[in-house]
DNA sequence: AGGTATTTGTTCGTATGTATA
DNA sequence: GTATACATACGAACAAATACC
């Protein structure tokens, strides 16, 4: 039973505000979170249930971590446009670990797959970039 | 093979050894998984980490999980094709939580952004759509 | 160079809630 | 109604990386 008018806080709950803080610029790109166990105290929670909150976001790849240092918004990189020819196929998926470390894929990010009229793939990182289509297919 | 209690088994290391399980097909789509117990019992680690290790690969989109049930492979969706035309820019980014909810996207995709040269964008599930590059831009 | 404090990462044990079988 | 199983949460402890002095 929910009591009406007191709010039982729980993680998912905390990383809601904290995205919605991120979405209005309250916290701009670069700028430092508070440690988790501030968190922890400021939300009334213990600092595992902070730490999911946060984990949250990283999964979304709206923050990032160092240990040691603390948590800080991401900052949107560069885009990087590649052409795709007609009749190519552009689709995206979770990256597998050894993708995620190859390309450095953003937490949250998956991959984008261009597969060619020949059954050929390439892989990009699906944060750092867009498939142009072209009228002609010049890709080497 | 596992070795419990040989080596210090963390979330990380379990996850990669189901993951590989999926991958190599000696988990088939559909399949169910043991419960967070037995697989905390097997690997000789606690409830909660099994719980964390599980939590990754239904993170990646591997496997979905059913309060009061468990944890099935996950069954890989039909794919729909939806043309773009020439000088249309295809990416992709992790779904906002309401995105995530109206459009049902799968977890660990992300969704498919289409922006047109007037810079209207459609949004489309990463997991059940793939963009495919036309000579004509017909999309109404 | 070294030492201490801070901060995240991980794991354990335990408890409660909720949904399914 | 009971048993099973996932979801969330707390406290505690230690490790690892960073920052500061």
């Amino acid at each position: 039973m929910v009591y009406p008018g007191q709010q039982p806080v729980g993680y998912a709950d905390m990383a809601a505000e904290l995205r919605e803080q991120i979405r209005s610029g309250e916290l701009r790109p670069g700028q430092r979170l508070p440690s988790e166990r501030d968190l922890a105290e400021t939300y009334g929670v213990s600092r595992l249930t902070a730490s999911r909150a946060v984990a949250v976001l990283r999964n979304e790849g709206l923050i990032v971590s160092v240990r040691g240092y603390g948590y800080c918004v991401q900052t949107p990189p560069e885009v990087e446009s590649v052409a795709a020819g007609s009749g190519d196929r552009v689709s995206t998926r979770p990256p597998t670990p050894e993708e995620r470390a190859q390309y450095a894929v953003a937490a949250g990010y998956g991959v984008l797959v261009v597969t060619h009229a020949d059954g050929l793939q390439d892989i990009y990182p699906g944060d750092r970039y867009e498939i142009v289509t072209e009228a002609d297919s010049a890709h080497e």
